[in-house]
RNA sequence: GCCCGAGUGGCGGAAUGGCAGACGCGGCGGUCUCAAAAACCGCUGACCGCAAGGUCGUGUGAGUUCGACUCUCACCUCGGGCACCA
């Protein structure tokens, strides 16, 4: 019999404190290693040690830990780690605002974020942590470098670059954002600069290609890979430059069109500013013109130029192309529209087929000959009779079709042109017959620029030589370790650090200049998570046979702003070392979930400069670990954004209160006390009911587990908890069920466990009596029979619309069913003739009477 | 301009083509209390009705279906990605 028991109080600090202190002491989360279970890998982005977590990181690690914790009760071998990504300006820039290093400011907030992850009782294996920051780790970055300039895959090439002038560095092109560097928010320089690239256009189709397998990832994340990777079909097609009397040269130009099937309307040529050789076809008389609009071009910032509002501006060569196509001459333009660094620099222009050249052929009056019609332009009906229509017959309103059929257009008229169209297809094959052109496919993808002149990165191994050139550091002499002590406040870099950059050279041994630059950060994190798989290895990054163990991580969780940067340069990384023989596959995330942000009360932004952050440590403070993680979990489904509501977080501290009280009555003297033989089929009224909730719950609870749908299986537990109450509230305390009561009461503490652990453990302890871990407890099996009721109640619809209700026995035949609906709606069809009957066992009964 | 998402009560949000609004917040009423807080119980989409009950209702309009928040088409609004990329 339950007794009167006296139920503590709930103090969550209390029990807080005690249970962290006890997994800590037990190692209850080291990684077991056990090749007989099933691996699990659930990795949670690791944080940029600015200062504290924030709530964005609380909600993103909460979700992890769930799921780790949940995968371990279901048996699952679970590698669940933990480090920083602990390279970065952030550091650069505080250390000499404050005139410290990097280095001490980062192992501060490193020990603030550690202390801070503990607290929140995440249950990683701190063994494994892994720092960036440490010769131990980028050692085997430098490694890897090495690697890829073996198998070809590093350049260093001189290009325009964007140079942030307040980072003082160049940035790559993922870090520009809307014109404007990516951390600092200042508009980047162009310069023309020598600078370290990866060369991961090598890997652009395979990239893209990838995508499709990865049937675990948000839509929207792979379409931004998609639009970043910006694959373009089409032709590069040769164009001659006319001689004075307007007859092809030997000097030829080739263009890029994703647009063949428009050659026709070419009417202009146009070289961007920067086209290499410019100068030297330039007619003398026209020269001063082009160089005042190359100048322009200069002057103006790589965002600006690229504004799609901006106006164009342009200048003619006082030379001539050919279109080999027809012969017609066109003149040779340089506008601060084309691109130098896609395509070929090049471009025809056709004003009819483009916008660009459109209002560039408006504005210096060149002409506009229509080669597509729409099907809805007037003529189309003409032309699919004609099919042939006089050259410049057509008025220029005409121009502008993105797909129709063509006209003026020689042999091709009356195809159908657009992108991929048979036209596109024959002009390429008719260019190629004649060695005028090809098929081509260009990307919107550039080399990754990994160089970095700022301090506090990893230094690249590379050794300039007087006499050998640019030389690899040899292995053996890994890692370049980066200097200490520099005074950054005085403005002091790594070039200007003799002993750090004086050194020999490895092949002549004369004296040489070490590489004085640093590589990206976007490096570091590019490989972490096959580091934790083996992260005390000193003879490799990584086994091979730890990556193949846990690789690929089965469940990613981190933010949508890594939807470009991050997860495709991991993917490449990837890639790479599968090409090295290192891994054996390609795509290192099998499952991806992209949490939402936090915001604040009024749905903006939380940052430290609008002063509205919520920090973890206030919620924390007054409600425990607990209310902090389940809150962030159950406001909102996990990838949608939240804001910020402290009501929410009052009722799930309330919740929480609730489950105490409820299991320590439910639980009586304690499971092994209480709980005996339930068989289920002698289960009547409120028990069968609370029997029936305890498994339909318990599956749907599991199910919304497995989908990574929190706020659901929060619901779910919730129900149970309501149901439980219910069945107190409704039998007298001489006519309960001690042993179902202990049951729920264990399983509802189970499946609380992934997101409470700190107050499922207590409860688990101290009012079920089980001496060992709940994370050793396995995950409890619900059962569809028991989540059925033996009655059931069935919705009688007319057409559709649901008239009565009647509850029937679940296993009622199909024609007693139906026979009952009928006569619970009878007066309603008193008089119509009934045409079908449409049964759907257990739910409804749709009458459709006329 | 191109390409993705998303629109459901006062709010956050639930619903394998099958009873829309689970769960929570807030609100209203009650129990307990000298009182308040806490806790607990009940009600809570809108409209009509004393009530039984009825009508309407998932951004708008059409369609498919016995039946549509869910599928199809068009449109509106919001959010996001790419963008002088030829």
């Amino acid at each position: 019999m339950p007794s009167a028991k006296q139920i503590p109080a709930y103090d969550a600090e209390a029990i807080e404190t005690k249970w962290q202190r006890i997994w800590e002491e037990t190692g209850l989360f080291k990684t077991e290693e056990d090749p007989a279970k099933p691996k699990r890998y659930v990795l949670e982005m690791f944080p940029y040690p600015s200062g504290d977590l924030h709530m964005g990181h609380a909600r993103n690690y909460a979700m992890g830990d769930a799921m780790a914790r949940q995968a371990r009760m279901q048996g699952f071998d679970v590698l669940h780690p933990m480090g920083f990504d602990a390279f970065g300006l952030p550091a650069e820039n505080a250390a000499i605002k404050h005139d410290t290093q990097p280095r001490t400011w980062t192992e501060k907030n490193m020990a603030t974020s550690l202390a801070t992850m503990r607290r929140m009782g995440f249950s990683y294996d701190f063994d494994r942590l892994v720092r960036t920051c440490d010769p131990s780790y980028y050692r085997w970055e430098q490694w890897l470098f090495l690697k890829m300039w073996e198998k070809g895959l590093v350049t260093r090439r001189t290009s325009p670059v964007n140079w942030c002038p307040s980072c003082k560095t160049v940035l790559a092109n993922e870090q520009v954002v809307d014109g404007v560097c990516w951390r600092c928010e200042s508009v980047p320089e162009r310069r023309e600069l020598e600078q370290w690239y990866l060369k991961i256009t090598d890997y652009a189709q395979e990239l893209l290609d990838g995508l499709d397998e990865l049937t675990g990832w948000p839509d929207r994340v792979k379409q931004m890979q998609r639009n970043w990777i910006g694959r373009s079909e089409g032709a590069n097609i040769t164009f001659a430059l006319a001689d004075e009397a307007g007859k092809p040269t030997e000097e030829t130009f080739t263009v890029f069109t994703t647009r063949p099937d428009t050659l026709f309307g070419a009417t202009f040529f146009l070289l961007s500013p920067e086209y290499p050789g410019l100068f030297d076809i330039v007619a003398p008389e026209e020269a001063e013109d082009v160089k005042a609009l190359c100048e322009l071009a200069a002057r103006t910032s790589a965002f600006e130029r690229q504004a799609t509002e901006r106006e164009k501006h342009g200048a003619f060569t006082g030379r001539y192309a050919v279109n080999p196509v027809n012969g017609r001459l066109l003149p040779v333009w340089v506008a601060d529209y084309v691109l130098t660094d896609y395509g070929t620099g090049a471009v025809m222009g056709v004003p009819s087929g483009d916008e660009r050249d459109f209002q560039f052929a408006r504005k210096y009056d060149l002409p506009i000959p229509p080669v597509v019609v729409g099907e809805d332009d007037p003529l189309y009906a003409e032309l699919k009779d004609e099919r042939e229509l006089k050259v410049m017959d057509v008025p220029w309103e005409h121009a502008m079709a993105a797909e129709g059929r063509l006209v003026q257009s020689g042999p091709f008229t009356g195809l159908v042109g657009g992108h991929g169209s048979e036209a596109v297809s024959a002009i390429i094959a008719w260019l190629s017959e004649r060695g005028l052109g090809e098929a081509k496919v260009e990307w919107r993808l550039r080399d990754w620029l990994i160089s970095r002149q700022r301090y506090w990165g990893t230094p690249i191994p590379a050794i300039h030589c007087p006499t050998c050139g640019i030389v690899p550091v040899p292995e053996e002499d890994l890692p370049v370790v980066l200097p200490d002590a520099l005074d950054l406040a005085s403005g002091e870099t790594l070039a200007e650090c003799p002993e750090f950059y004086e050194t020999t050279c490895p092949v002549c041994g004369g004296p040489a200049r070490r590489e004085t630059d640093t590589m990206d950060t976007f490096c570091d994190s590019s490989w972490y998570y096959l580091r934790y798989c083996d992260p005390h290895n000193d003879e490799a990054p990584f086994s091979k046979e730890a990556a193949a163990r846990w690789m690929p991580v089965d469940n990613y969780i981190g933010g949508i702003e890594h939807a470009i940067l991050h997860l495709l340069y991991s993917r490449f990384f990837s890639r790479v070392l599968r090409d090295l023989g290192m891994v054996e596959f390609s795509e290192p995330f099998t499952n991806l979930l992209c949490q939402g942000m936090v915001k604040d009360e009024h749905g903006d932004v939380m940052s430290k400069s609008k002063g509205n952050v919520v920090a973890p440590a206030s919620v924390i403070g007054p409600y425990g670990a607990d209310t902090m993680r389940m809150a962030v979990l159950f406001v909102a489904p996990p990838v949608k954004d939240f804001d910020w509501d402290p009501k929410a977080v009052a009722g799930c501290n309330r919740f929480i209160k609730r489950v105490w009280r409820l299991v320590f009555e439910l639980a009586g003297e304690g499971f092994e006390a209480e709980h005996g033989e339930i068989s289920p089929e002698e289960l009547a009224g409120a028990d069968a009911e609370l029997n029936h909730a305890l498994h339909s719950l318990g599956l749907r609870c599991t199910r919304d587990f497995e989908r990574a749908q929190y706020n659901t299986a929060i619901s779910a537990m919730m129900e149970l908890a309501n149901a439980a109450t219910s069945y107190l509230a409704a039998v007298g305390e001489g006519e309960r069920n001690a042993a179902l009561m202990a049951l729920v009461a264990r399983d509802l503490v189970a499946i609380l466990a992934p997101i409470c652990p700190f107050v499922a453990e207590e409860l688990y302890h101290e009012a079920l009596g089980f001496t060992t871990s709940i994370y050793d407890e396995p995950w409890p099996v619900f059962d569809e029979a028991q989540a059925a009721t033996e009655q059931v109640e069935i919705a009688v619809q007319l057409k559709g619309k649901v008239r009565a209700r009647i509850t029937v026995p679940r296993d009622l035949a199909k024609e007693e069913l139906e026979e009952r609906a009928i006569a619970a709606v009878a007066d309603r069809i008193a008089g119509l003739t009934i045409r079908k009957v449409i049964t759907v066992p257990g739910r409804l009964v749709n009458i459709v009477a006329s």
